[in-house]
DNA sequence: CCATGTATGTAGGATGCCCTACAGACCATC
DNA sequence: GATGGTCTGTAGGGCATCCTACATACATGG
């Protein structure tokens, strides 16, 4: 990729210091003079399968700014079960209470499907804030419209059998990697969808024999998109919606 | 209380311009020169149960500072069903997208138990911010800190029983308006819980019998807040420690 | 005091889900 | 192709909760 020059940056050309792409979309957004602010911050990581990039209820050490790939925010209890809050993908960025100067989440930040992306210091990413309101609004913009999609989650979590919040699901993370195909087991399933193994599996079972879906070990593929959007509570249109909001892509 | 200097302006002396006094800990936590950009939009008004603040999925025309009494943000689905989200007293405000640039939120916000406080027009709310930086942190700052507790919601509706969630709701509630006694309804809790009025009398039956709390028609008092909070599920002490990092009160 | 509306007590059946357990299938490695 | 590890299929018992229905108690206004 081309340098045009030294302070403009056009959408999809930008890079950090070592040269890196970034496909980040709020890292993309921001103005010139922010970038610039943050870049020399940017450091590159490859985000792979299962990595943990955050214990609950620790200190923030990084925020994540992802390129490809998908990362859960799980609430993880002291009994080990677990339910997940929310999805970060290439629209987003992990460590929201650094945004906003504080440095501790209760959340799990753990890699769902393998990709890249920019971490930064927390620290850095704050001192860098003071002098860079673009980017402080767009990363207060996104934690709010998180917070939203959070809300949806937590009353369909109540409201909505395992069939449907599973269907949410798959949907959510299609629209954050553009696959058919989404490397994913049971088991992780059950870990995000607050439930056990055998009960997704039996969802599955279901949305496989009505054909929205087909399933090998390890590889969930959506085969009927559409229908399968039919099928999905109110929930994903909204929380789908509010994400619209962020006037991102 | 004792004005210490020109900046500084103590808890519980600050007016709008009504002489209404402000309690709202957002309000009486800003600078002065925030609080006097704010202080000509803040309109008093009275927060009687069961008003409406916002219908969810509209325009936001307005944000709350409460001073007293207690906001739920509710999820309603199509089909009537409905959960609590997220609790607003004096610590906080509604409205959270408009502090982003925002003015749709999918959130019903009700008052659930009689209060009042002052509301700011959303387009003079965020004129305001873009000269006042450091209500603009705090409001940010609440917004983040509610989006986690909005999490930690989401799992606990998930994994936890209506018993441990309505222990979680009173202690939450108590913390928020100081008097042992809730005037709320079962069917009210309900509500807030996403489940039926008969499961809420059940539960409610249990923590009764345990001498927990007694309840009358419409009432509810805590009697042994001790034991209450032994028998709360983590969650609760989790929303309560990162309400701490608000640095509030 | 009565009538009406609202709040709570309670019960029984239906249901969805969790839990445990085990069997079968696939995969990687040697 | 054998072996151990991981993933999925499936079943049955148990349980919480939802749903419906109705009874009882309280409150308010006439």
């Amino acid at each position: 990729m081309e340098n045009k020059g030294l302070q403009v940056v056009q959408s999809g050309e930008r890079t950090n210091t070592e040269g890196k792409p970034v496909s980040n979309l709020i890292l993309l957004s921001i103005s010139d003079s922010d970038y610039s602010s943050l870049r020399p911050h940017l450091e590159y990581v490859s985000l792979p399968n299962h990595l943990v990039l955050h214990e609950g209820g620790g200190k923030l050490e990084f925020a994540y700014f992802p390129n490809r790939g998908l990362i859960s925010l799980v609430v993880a209890m002291k009994d080990g079960r677990t339910a997940e809050a929310g999805l970060v993908g290439n629209e987003g960025f992990t460590g929201t209470p650094a945004s906003v100067g504080l440095s501790r989440s209760p959340l799990q930040a753990v890699v769902q499907i393998t990709g890249d992306g920019f971490r930064v210091e927390v620290g850095a990413l704050q001192e860098t804030l003071e002098s860079a309101p673009h980017l402080q609004l767009m990363l207060s913009r996104y934690a709010v419209v998180q917070g939203m999609q959070v809300a949806q989650t937590a009353a369909c979590n109540r409201l909505h059998g395992i069939e449907q919040r599973l269907v949410r699901w798959l949907l959510m993370t299609q629209d954050r990697v553009d696959s058919e195909s989404l490397p994913i087991t049971h088991d992780f399933l059950a870990t995000m969808l607050g439930t056990d193994r055998p009960s997704v599996s039996l969802a599955a079972g279901v949305l496989q024999k009505k054909k929205l879906i087909e399933y090998t070990r390890g590889a969930v593929k959506i085969v009927n998109r559409k229908k399968l959007e039919d099928s999905a509570c109110e929930c994903y249109g909204i929380t789908q919606q509010y994400n619209g909001e962020l006037g991102l892509k």
